[in-house]
RNA sequence: GCCGGGAUGGCGGAAUAGGCAGACGCAGAGGACUUAAAAUCCUCCGGGCAGGGAUGCUCGUACCGGUUCGAGUCCGGUUCCCGGCACCA
């Protein structure tokens, strides 16, 4: 085979490469055509791209470069999420400034990704950790602080020992750390909170307009945790204080045979102060507060408690119910409290059981013959010992109780969220600092608008132990009071790099600009039409740009309420069965492959292999026949076809050919499968090795040209390569997208198939708009149909048009 | 335990609205070209039974049952795998 037959992959790639770059192909512009806003999740600069990235990457690419094509003015920017700690540990070990070496993986990573051949808009690259970037995190952060959103709390919060800094709730995952798997503790501290929780119910109820895979809304839903129910008020005489408890289940108050508290409740100490057994109690508390967070919840965990020696006063029956202090009552749900009713909860019940309290049946199941010696009835049921709503169906009652309480000031109907509020202040160096001044006099005050940036002191030594550097550099640290000019020191927290995160989408819009982001380039370019990401951040960094975005919502400086309105969540690169990782030592190299089969040829085949959202296993021998494809693609459209000309072959062409862009117009279109989009180009291939000699030449180049065009989102450089060797001087990705023709997706006639009692027994060709009748009279003329329903009765002839005929026999 | 997703040839997967299961590719087999190999091009490729053969019959989409003229697809139940939540009151 001689070189004409195969192209060289290196060669063109980088020509193609070049060229793109030096005319700025894919910068978006003024704000003129209907706008496609397609984003893909912005990497950290860890230094080298993974196969994750590149999934990510060439998913959201083929979208944008439809897009463009189909004429939309595309947004399509790539940025660094460039805070975090691998640089600060960096600086540690090693002593390079974090960003020093964070500029240098950026750079590396820009060439790789440029090397892969995606189409983002340089001209917007954004890095989070440049003072251009986080003054404006910082400027948010304030209008938080305005709007009540952020605040300060002394509290019990996550910590990483290993890490050395605290953590939100989302990112502990089973008691450990999500970064480096460290066991969380708990520690006592004073952190700066946004109040999510605020926002709760929204981010709730409008998941349902999203489109967005369901397991990524169920995660988000389950996170949420609404739970419906009420509030109930307990009377303690004795110190006179009142406990409040929450419960979904107000129908079983007068099962309550006790009350629990949390070890931390506030109101323990108070209630022991003068109980003989206090030192007692306090020596329990102490021992349970040991316990981390995994063994405390940890469901086969030993239920623990001890008596208070109080007493609280039943709401509605006015008995005395003791209060206990029990493990597994937890602080910060509901109320840290709860009613014990041991009868239909199973924890009571166990509880109860332990420490021989009362159990008291207030619901009967319809069914009476539960077994309640054993466990909790839970189910439903009437309501019986129950005062006035003795004989109430449990449902009503629940209702029924609360409003009772209500009108009594007891409680009433409550509404308690699983998710807590979201703890931003990280102990670290390598973050944007939280821009607020610690004065004596004055306390917590902001950093003025105008004196922002509050920018990270470059001298400071990072010794890897105890507090942030930050606190270390002393002229950064001491600073005058904004409000009444003392000194006054700075927050040595920095924020959660999630904050950076959460607006980054908003900044691409208007990446110059003096200010956060321009109103009216927000209001051209937001929704993000399309975004792509891992699902491992389902609750993380999409429920936080959720909550963000409400939040410039509600400020009036977004007109979305919802940032994404499409979200594609990609599955896993599996490698010889497992999770790529360092750690298993299963890494592939996107360089090596792109080196070998080129860029094309990588992509191709990670698109090939599965549905974007499934997880795939990398395979070598897929990548070759990806890159067999290709340059069986060059050789279709290079190589000098001629032969006789035949109208049928040139029919059956044209048929191919719109199908085909019907095919790969709708698969990435709305399907996003872009598998079989690859499917039905290789198809067309295919189809024109048979016919494409039976055409002339100027039909040849035409053809070509479409095959091209409908190859160039996925494979870039071979298809521009292409579409200029076919005579084209403008780049195939500003070339129009094809349309396809009904006419050539009809054919005249229709295969249709012959079915006896719903199996295929023989074919018949017949016109495409026979009549139902007609069909029907051919099929059971027909001579297989003929024999097979001889000597038998004919119940019933379903003749599907345009399908098939099942002729119903006994 | 609760919630969500899934199970189709040797493998990855296709079947978009209940209508011909297995598209396309990988691996494999055979053939053409070649002194030969590679590359390329062409053909075959779920199981069983029958036939010399074209072919025909039959079973088959995790399992059991149902609805329907017709089920990979819908319904009820079961098993297993993956993910999330979980002493959340």
């Amino acid at each position: 085979m001689s070189s004409l037959d195969r192209y060289n992959v290196q060669a063109v790639e980088k020509k193609w490469q070049t060229v793109w770059n030096e005319e700025r192909l894919y910068e978006a512009h003024a704000a003129s055509r209907k706008k496609f806003y397609c984003l893909e999740q912005f990497p950290y600069p860890s230094g080298h791209l993974h196969m994750g990235h590149v999934r990510v990457y060439t998913l959201g690419d083929v979208i944008a470069r439809y897009r463009r094509m189909a004429g939309y003015n595309v947004l399509h920017p790539m940025g660094w999420d460039a805070f975090g700690m691998p640089a600060e540990n960096a600086a540690i070990k090693s002593g390079i400034p974090p960003r020093t070496s964070t500029m240098a993986n950026i750079d590396y990573m820009k060439t790789q990704m440029k090397q892969m051949g995606l189409s983002f808009d340089w001209s917007r690259e954004v890095t989070t950790s440049e003072p251009e970037y986080y003054r404006f995190t910082q400027e948010l952060f304030l209008l938080f602080y305005d709007r009540q959103l952020a605040y300060r709390k002394e509290g019990a919060v996550n910590w990483c020992p290993s890490c050395e800094t605290v953590l939100a709730n989302e990112q502990v995952e089973d008691g450990l750390c999500w970064r480096c798997d460290s066991v969380v503790v708990k520690k006592d501290l004073t952190q700066w909170y946004l109040r999510i929780t605020d926002y709760a119910e929204r981010l709730l109820s409008s998941l349902d307009s999203l489109d967005w895979p369901q397991e990524i809304k169920t995660q988000q839903f389950n996170w949420i945790g609404k739970s419906v129910g009420a509030e109930i008020i307990f009377d303690v005489p004795q110190i006179d204080q009142r406990i409040s408890v929450f419960t979904t289940r107000p129908d079983t108050l007068y099962g309550a045979s006790y009350i629990v508290l949390a070890p931390e409740h506030p109101l323990v100490e108070p209630l022991i102060a003068s109980y003989v057994h206090r030192d007692e109690v306090r020596r329990f508390i102490a021992a349970e507060r040991v316990h981390s967070d995994i063994e405390r919840t940890a469901e086969n965990t030993e239920k623990r408690g001890i008596f208070t020696g109080s007493y609280a006063v039943h709401p509605l029956t006015k008995e005395r119910l003791p209060i206990w202090i029990a493990n597994y009552v937890l602080v910060d749900y509901g109320t840290g409290a709860v009613m014990g009713v041991p009868a239909h909860d199973l924890r009571d019940f166990s509880y109860a059981h332990k420490y021989q309290l009362p159990i008291k049946i207030v619901v009967s199941p319809e069914n009476p013959d539960a077994d309640f010696g054993h466990s909790a009835y839970t189910g439903p049921g009437f309501l019986i010992e129950s005062g006035p709503f003795t004989g109430m169906d449990n449902e009503t009652a629940k209702e029924a109780i609360a409003k009772a309480l209500q009108a009594e000031g007891k409680g009433g109907p409550r509404i308690s969220y699983r998710m807590r509020d979201w703890l931003i202040s990280r102990q670290r160096y390598w973050g944007a600092p939280i821009p607020i001044i610690h004065c004596p006099h004055c306390g917590a005050v902001p950093v003025p608008k105008d004196q922002l940036p509050v920018l990270l002191p470059e001298n400071v030594e990072f010794t890897g132990q105890g507090a942030s550097p930050l606190a270390g550099a002393k002229d950064w640290l001491e600073t005058s009071c904004p409000q009444c000019h003392h000194p006054a020191y700075r927050e040595t927290d920095t924020m959660d790099t999630f904050v950076d995160s959460s607006w980054y989408y908003y900044r691409f819009t208007s990446p110059h600009a003096d200010e956060p982001f321009v109103k009216t380039d927000v209001d051209y370019w937001m929704p993000v039409d399309e975004y792509v990401g891992g699902k491992e951040h389902a609750v993380l960094h999409l429920l936080y740009s959720r909550f963000f975005t409400k939040v410039l919502y509600d400020a009036k400086l977004t007109p979305v309420d919802e940032p994404f309105k499409r979200l594609l969540a990609q599955g896993m690169v599996v490698y010889h069965g497992q999770k790529m990782s360092k750690s298993k030592g299963n890494t592939l190299s996107p360089e090596n492959i792109m080196k070998e089969r080129g860029a094309d040829a990588m992509r191709v085949f990670m698109l090939f292999a599965a549905p974007p959202d499934k997880d795939f296993e990398w395979s070598q021998e897929g990548v070759e026949g990806a890159y067999r494809f290709l340059q069986r693609v060059y050789r279709l459209v290079v190589k000098p076809h001629s032969g006789p000309l035949s109208e049928d072959a040139r029919v059956r062409i044209y048929k191919a050919v719109h199908r085909a862009t019907r095919k790969v117009t709708e698969d990435i279109r709305e399907r996003r499968a872009f598998n079989t989009a690859i499917s039905a180009l290789m198809e067309l291939t295919n189809a024109l090795y048979q016919d494409i000699d039976a055409i002339n030449k100027e039909e040849q180049t035409q053809i070509l040209g479409v095959l091209t065009r409908l190859l160039a989102p996925f494979a870039p450089h071979l298809a521009e390569e292409l579409w200029h060797q076919l005579g084209h001087e403008e780049s195939v990705h500003t070339a129009e997208w094809p349309q396809y023709e009904e006419k050539w997706l009809e054919d005249d006639e229709v295969t249709i198939a012959l079915q006896i009692n719903g199996k295929v027994r023989s074919r018949l060709t017949v016109p495409k708009d026979i009549r139902p009748d007609q069909l029907r009279e051919l099929t059971l003329a027909e001579e297989k149909i003929q024999v097979l329903t001889q000597g038998r009765t004919i119940l019933k002839v379903i003749s599907v048009p345009g399908s098939l005929v099942n002729v119903v026999v006994r």
